[in-house]
DNA sequence: AACTTCCGCAACCGCATACCT
DNA sequence: GAGGTATGCGGTTGCGGAAGT
């Protein structure tokens, strides 16, 4: 990607954004504001500044909302840092079960579509979507010596991976409930941050930047309340609201597919469309080969 | 402890499209 | 409709911390 570097070569990343000469973009802004422009990470300052524009004049018309809260930054970069980390409802930590299947699925049927996969997610951005399918999914896809884009890769997925995920996350519902029922006779804030704490576990995150204090603050409250939300569910009857459901995309597909993952893994060979996957697949059925153990692996890497 | 390598994430870029005049 | 500007999207990069040697 020459022009990448390219284009790349012009900034100065220094950490606190010193600033820098600007002499790109269609946008040109005035000679001796481009001298002004800041890039690379944001301050606690440039974070507050913007948070506190935002909340006295709402967002939009970044460029000018740029100006106007005296930030020397681009309206681009406002904007960037509002919707994927100052944004009160964007979620951080790790991506649930269910997030990730429905990322798996959402990704199947549409491919990169960041954005539009972003929107079945409440709280998660599409660049966070984005970085979570790069460094994990193409990882796994690595492992597997086959292309994250690839039939047979989707395939894996479909029945293996996800079923998996599933299986998982019933498992985890299940300890959060068993938990619940054994603590029936605390105090119900103790049993609320007991379920905090596994939530908080279960997507133990790297939040602890020296400029997310605040954010903290946040997540906690948001761990916490799903402890609660999981709780007050009682009977085991806990799903993901209306809009984080699979609401029939994966979910019929799961189930049938469990079934094929079953025969799989029982010995049986699935009834797969490509197949050469079914061959493949076949292969972890037949005795212990390499592919499978390094499924195996990737299941433990969750 | 010092150094190197790996990995995740925040932030940037160019391009496409929407919107405005 | 043409031109200019703003916004949104997807791809890519580099920093910083974790893990490994």
């Amino acid at each position: 990607m020459a022009e990448s570097q390219r284009s790349r070569s012009r900034t100065c990343s220094s950490p606190g954004g010193a600033p820098v000469e600007l002499d790109d973009d269609h946008g040109h802004p005035p000679e001796e504001e481009q001298l002004e422009l800041r890039r690379g990470p944001w301050t606690v300052d440039e974070d507050l500044t913007l948070v506190n524009y935002i909340a006295d004049h709402g967002e939009g018309r970044w460029n000018s909302l740029a100006r106007a809260a005296g930030l020397k930054r681009t309206g681009k970069s406002c904007r960037l840092r509002w919707l994927n980390y100052l944004r009160p409802d964007v979620k951080r930590g790790n991506f649930t079960a269910d997030e990730q299947l429905l990322i798996l699925d959402l990704h199947t049927r549409w491919g990169n579509r960041w954005s539009k996969i972003a929107q079945h997610l409440p709280g998660r951005t599409d660049n966070e979507i984005k970085n979570y399918w790069r460094t994990r999914v193409q990882k796994h896809a690595k492992q597997l010596n086959c292309d994250a884009n690839s039939k047979r890769f989707k395939d894996a997925m479909r029945y293996l991976w996800m079923p998996h995920l599933a299986d998982a996350d019933d498992h985890r519902r299940r300890l959060l409930l068993q938990t619940a029922a054994q603590q029936h006779h605390h105090h119900a804030a103790d049993v609320v941050s007991a379920a905090a704490g596994m939530v908080m576990t279960s997507s133990s995150d790297s939040f602890a930047t020296a400029e997310s204090s605040y954010d903290d603050v946040g997540v906690l409250y948001a761990n916490v309340h799903a402890g609660e939300m999981l709780l007050s569910g009682g009977g085991g009857d806990w799903a993901p609201e209306p809009e984080t459901t699979n609401q029939g995309l994966w979910a019929a597909a799961a189930v049938s597919d469990q079934s094929a993952a079953a025969q799989v893994t029982g010995g049986g060979c699935g009834q797969f469309q490509d197949p050469e996957l079914s061959g493949w697949v076949q292969g972890f059925s037949e005795g212990i080969t390499e592919n499978f153990w390094a499924l195996e692996d990737i299941w433990k890497i969750q």
